[in-house]
DNA sequence: GCTTTACTAGTTTTT
DNA sequence: CTAGTAAAGC
């Protein structure tokens, strides 16, 4: 069968033209659930089918596990399509500038900083500028960092992101800045990035036009998925790369932006037609997704919007129930009530992979864990923690740090103060005497005579040396044969985070040397905790899934629950005196919604805890309201009765609490 | 006196 | 999980 009248069997007529409009710029406006993957999928398919060289075709997402899932599906038409090169900006910019470093200035080894190191590295630059020592406090490691990454992935001046985000830190402009020149002059003399720098650098090596000629040479289709999550270095990055031959393909749609806080701008999308005049223009606005009432919900919710969105979704699945709206007592109600309807869907026939439960804020999540964990439900938690900056793999890559490069001082330091007795003062005298003096062995000599640590840490030397020579998958073991009884010593839990250590020895197999292998695990590793070993009674179907509803993006179950909807936690109570914030906040919400395909369960416990103190929980803003509210089933009133028993006795205890104010 | 360690409170969203 | 603090240890 010719591939067009295959591609005209599986999609319809706007998508098909997405699928075979192969040159020249292309956006996609394309609403949740108008089968944007399936889109990508076959378009990616139509190439390799027309002949294109499938290394010629460069497809950048928004998260490593969308590019794999699409490249993994368009291969099952077609194996050649496994060549196709997918990933994210970040991943894609490492590997640029890999290649490159050479024209950057950058000398090998080149070490990677994760999010923990850089507010590390930054801080000390501060303390050791003095900073810190002042009377008026200064910014805390965290914002620090906040404040310079901002700066960088907003292409804004530290001035202006104070003035948005933290006026009251405004008197600490010239120090900032400062440092922020300071922590740029500091990686670069020690051959650090970060990720912002892989953006930044990416960025500035195709301002060069002999390499920009070099890539556009190689990547001669573009194509660029959550185009209105990017930030202006990303998109300044698509422009280039599609500046010669301009087969650029952006997919989009702006109200499903939820990444304003990181500094994209889903703006990007009107700048591509202008830089893109000839842009061709299509809109993708059936959903196949879910059913009427789910997408009139999500219709009710967004037309609200200061904004006006164009787009309305029109389901192509006909009838279904109505979302239904369950109010509890508290967290443990809700969570219980969840845990328990699962386990009834499950028994109905319907796998556990195929139901979601979405949360605005991790911790909302974890009064869910623990009833599952009790039920031996299995589950995956999406969002959040990555593998590798758990402590415990941090703790083990910081030993590979130190065999790598012997001049990183914060692998170092973690290593060093994972010695029983040696806490950050010795330590930090233990770095520094390394970096001045020629070798670490003679650095360290003294401190191998002390009563407490001096044999571990000789025990410690001893390992390092005879790693030099090891090839990675053994320097893994070796390691790790050190690091098990002091991760056995300080954590609790041991026997799961020695799994996690357990698959880097099989993941280190891979490579041949350590560099890679560091930054390939830094850089590139998808979001996804570590997989909860419960014994699955259910081997035959994957987990259940929960998810922040960031990171549930692109995806969607049969089944969702989107638990935690009080006013305060969804809109989250950072973002409600901010209008911006707040539009953010409602598109969230739409996101999560039109995750759902065939039912979808609102829940929302009436009573929280917040610092000891109980509050009454009022219904998220955004689906409180007439228009919205006669959308939804609320006959889970016998959820609601109960509540009222509680809060008239909830009464007597803030009347005696109050009492003892006076 | 200087360091380490044990404990306790509060925690948006993430490549 | 980590910042800040109090107490214990050398």
């Amino acid at each position: 069968m010719p591939i067009e009248a295959f591609l005209r069997q599986h999609l319809n007529p706007a998508q098909y033209e997405v699928a075979t409009t192969i040159e020249g710029p292309l956006l996609v406006v394309a609403g949740a659930g108008t089968g944007k993957t399936r889109v990508i999928e076959y378009r990616v398919l139509y190439l390799v089918s027309k002949g294109i060289s499938p290394q010629s075709i460069l497809l950048l997402t928004f998260s490593r596990r969308a590019a794999r899932e699409m490249l993994n599906r368009a291969a099952r038409h077609n194996r050649l399509c496994e060549y196709v090169v997918g990933g994210t900006f970040h991943s894609f910019g490492f590997s640029v500038i890999s290649e490159f470093a050479h024209a950057l200035g950058y000398k090998r080894p080149i070490s990677f900083l994760d999010e923990a190191d850089r507010e590390e590295a930054i801080y000390r630059l501060a303390v050791s500028l003095g900073y810190t020592a002042k009377k008026k406090r200064f910014l805390t490691k965290t914002t620090l960092k906040k404040v310079i990454s901002a700066s960088f992935n907003r292409s804004e001046t530290i001035e202006t992101v104070l003035l948005k985000d933290y006026p009251q830190f405004l008197s600490f402009q010239n120090e900032i800045e400062h440092l922020k020149r300071e922590y740029i002059k500091y990686k670069l003399e020690h051959n650090l990035l970060d990720y912002d720098d892989l953006l930044i650098c990416l960025k500035l090596l195709l301002e060069k036009e002999q390499i920009r000629e070099r890539l556009s040479e190689r990547y001669q289709y573009i194509m660029v998925d959550e185009f209105q999550d990017t930030n202006k270095l990303q998109a300044e990055i698509v422009y280039l790369l599609g500046k010669k031959h301009r087969n650029v393909m952006a997919v989009g749609d702006d109200a499903q932006s939820i990444y304003a806080f990181r500094g994209a701008r889903y703006e990007n999308m009107f700048e591509f037609l202008e830089v893109f005049p000839e842009t061709r223009l299509i809109k993708l606005e059936e959903n196949y997704r879910s059913t009427q009432p789910i997408l009139d919900l999500a219709n009710a919710v967004i037309s609200q919007a200061e904004k006006k969105y164009t787009k309305v979704l029109k389901a192509k699945r006909q009838g279904g129930e109505r979302p239904a709206l369950f109010i509890f007592k508290d967290p443990h109600d809700e969570a219980a009530w969840v845990a328990e309807r699962i386990m009834t869907f499950r028994e109905e026939g319907l796998a556990l992979h195929q139901i979601g439960v979405l949360f605005r804020g991790l911790y909302l999540g974890r009064a869910l864990e623990l009833e599952l964990a009790k039920r031996q439900i299995p589950y995956r938690v999406y969002g959040g923690i990555r593998f590798v900056e758990t402590a415990h793999v941090k703790d083990l890559l910081a030993h590979l740090k130190i065999v790598a490069n012997p001049l990183d001082e914060l692998a170092w330091l973690r290593v060093l103060t994972l010695i029983d007795g040696i806490g950050p003062k010795t330590a930090a005298r233990m770095t520094d005497a390394i970096v001045q003096a020629v070798s670490v062995k003679e650095a360290l000599l003294p401190f191998t005579k002390h009563p407490r640590y001096g044999p571990q840490l000789k025990s410690l030397l001893e390992v390092r040396e005879k790693a030099q020579s090891l090839p990675v998958s053994d320097v893994v073991t070796l390691l790790a044969d050190y690091y098990l009884p002091i991760l056995e010593q300080k954590y609790d839990d041991y026997q799961r985070r020695r799994a996690d250590i357990e698959s880097l020895k099989q993941i280190a197999l891979g490579y041949k040397a350590i560099e890679p292998f560091l930054l390939d695990l830094v850089a590139m590793e998808p979001a996804e905790r570590s997989i909860e070993e419960i014994e699955s009674l259910y081997e035959d179907e994957g987990p259940l899934c929960l998810s922040t509803v960031h990171s549930a993006k692109g995806l969607e179950w049969e089944v969702v629950f989107l638990i935690g909807l009080a006013d305060g936690q969804f809109p989250s109570a950072y973002s409600i005196t901010d209008k911006e914030a707040l539009e953010e906040e409602r598109r969230l919400l739409y996101v999560a919604i039109t995750r759902a395909k065939t039912r979808l369960f609102l829940t929302l416990p009436h009573r929280g805890y917040r610092g000891g103190v109980h509050t009454f929980n009022r219904l998220c803003r955004f689906l409180d309201q007439e228009e919205v509210l006669s959308l939804l089933d609320i006959s889970g009133r016998e959820y609601l009765e109960e509540t009222f028993d509680e809060v008239l006795y909830a009464k007597d205890e803030l009347l005696a609490k109050m009492l003892e104010e006076f």
